[in-house]
DNA sequence: CTGAAAGCGCTAACAC
DNA sequence: GTGTTAGCGCTTTCAG
């Protein structure tokens, strides 16, 4: 049983390829009685169109390309929920995949989404020498940067990571802590470096220093940021007080301290990172900052499309961040 | 800056096209001389090959789809990426889709993916009326079902629903529980028929009956469980035990437990389905049924491929889930 | 209003 | 070894 095409309609309905094509994207000029038939015997033949046949002669696709670092990461599946929406309403398809943080991946990725004429792409790099790599690329469709993760000399969307992180250590601050630890986050990444910085520089700002323990450069394994938790849990004495990267490495802190029995937030305050679904579970009530997932991804196709239909400036939008206070934090 | 294609390689090294397409694809007899210059060139050019127009002339697209019904809840996305790397293994792309638990989407979902010429598809169906209508529709491609939304007259792979419900039920008994609810799931989805059945089981050979509380139909609002998990909260006397439909469930009616005052496991023990990642973690510790994701995805390709080969058998995968007993659990 | 023909980028016979 | 040709399924001139 092989595969109906537009000849096998037009054959039925007694009519040229062109008519039937013509009735399915409802030109106009076709008479009523043509268009019954040709409609009638595509249900009969259960036709379905060959979306890539037509993408050859149309010259595009109408589907954009997103890589993610981690798609398990609620934080990611939620912006590619809000890419998708918007792509959809604008009638583009979108293709979504996972860079597992690794570059040689996203590279192959990447390449593979041009070979799917994507007509562009979103990327949330694993690293900013991700965009030096696009650049040495030739034929490169437009895309759009998500987060830092680049060299500020493209069209991205970002959360402003370092007013994030400074007004979660000044709320730490402000409950009387000074002994602050910054924990997770790899070193080459420019969203680590920035929150890293709105962390320091309050601190600072209080004649503070704070200590910053980032992931061992390379350990993509699942239990790093628990390991880390727990070398940082080892310190004596205690931090009072710690701000995670990410929302992630705040709930493996908070499993790590568990099992080393140490209670949040009695012995030690926790703030987190990107407010993803989970950490509004009862007993975790983490206290975090919040990253506008659906604004993110619906400014980010946005600014595609414009891209993709001939605007080539480049566009920064930072969105602001929202600290929102739940139960794991106290006073010193 | 328009596509390079094949031909522009061709002209560049001086070649036919013919040429072109045999290097790249590695046929064999081809001069070395040839081969470095071809080569050459599609650096030089930055070519990159458009799958779309070698799909159309090979018939294959290496492609299968997949769709689940709710791609932010852990339990998909981990199918989805343990679908995914079986698939890359065999030289296949995935397509995801998200039918947000909606049959007309899903419908909508699978059509879009027959354009694209999948060759499968794997689908975790909203409701078992899915089926039906997959087998009205004419040229649907080789797929398989994952999970229980069908008649059983198809190619599937489950983890065994009711046993693992029927095993949870026992455990709950076994600590002298007696009044126990059975809550979420909506009963048009087969999976909850199974899992209600396999509680019920439980329940009436102990010559209990159990009381099952199902979500309203059609209701796939976010706030639904939790709405429910308060219905059930109000009941006086309380059950002494909860058993979820899911762990999404079960996290849900934990929050309104812990908003009603009512504590978990002192007042209340719970138990869940699917032991998705955040269910182990800190504070949560959810008991539950444990649905094995890896080795549904692998399976699941596995079958697929062969039925896309010509094995055109029915091929039914039952796993045993297995009880994971963590700390939501006490003596009534 | 509709058909014939050319061609999108690529591969697969079949020549030479 | 390599080129020529035809054609995958579709849309789009250009005629009529």
């Amino acid at each position: 049983m092989k595969p109906i095409t537009i000849k096998d309609v037009a054959a039925r309905a007694n009519v040229s390829c062109a008519t039937v094509s013509r009735v399915l994207d409802d030109h106009a000029g076709i008479s009523d009685a043509t268009k019954a038939r040709v409609r009638k015997a595509c249900d009969e033949l259960g036709y379905v169109p060959n979306i890539a046949a037509r993408g050859l002669v149309k010259r595009h696709t109408r589907t954009i390309g997103v890589v993610v670092p981690d798609i398990s990461n609620p934080y990611f599946s939620g912006v590619a929920d809000a890419i998708e929406e918007a792509a959809r309403k604008s009638g583009y398809r979108m293709l979504v995949c996972n860079s597992m943080r690794d570059m040689a991946r996203e590279a192959v990725l990447l390449e593979s989404l041009m070979r799917q004429q994507v007509e562009g792409f979103i990327i949330s790099p694993v690293a900013p020498e991700s965009q030096t790599r696009f650049e040495s690329m030739s034929g490169v469709p437009p895309h759009i940067y998500l987060g830092s993760n680049h060299n500020g000399h493209c069209s991205y969307v970002l959360t402003d990571n370092r007013l994030g992180a400074y007004e979660a250590a000044r709320y730490l601050l402000s409950l009387g802590h000074r002994d602050i630890a910054y924990v997770g986050g790899r070193e080459d990444s420019e969203t680590m470096v920035q929150r890293k910085a709105g962390f320091l520089q309050a601190m600072q700002e209080m004649g503070l220093s704070g200590k910053v323990y980032p992931c061992a450069k390379g350990d993509n394994s699942l239990r790093r940021n628990y390991d880390l938790a727990m070398r940082v849990l080892q310190k004596k004495p205690l931090p009072t007080a710690v701000m995670a990267y990410s929302d992630k490495a705040a709930l493996d802190f908070m499993q790590a301290a568990d099992d080393c029995g140490i209670r949040i937030p009695e012995d030690l305050s926790l703030v987190g990172f990107d407010n993803i679904s989970f950490s509004a579970l009862p007993r975790i009530n983490l206290t975090t900052v919040s990253q506008h997932k659906y604004k993110i991804g619906k400014l980010a196709v946005a600014r595609l499309l414009e891209q993709i239909q001939g605007d080539d400036a480049e566009h920064h939008d930072v969105l602001q961040p929202e600290l929102i206070i739940r139960a794991t934090c106290r006073k010193a």
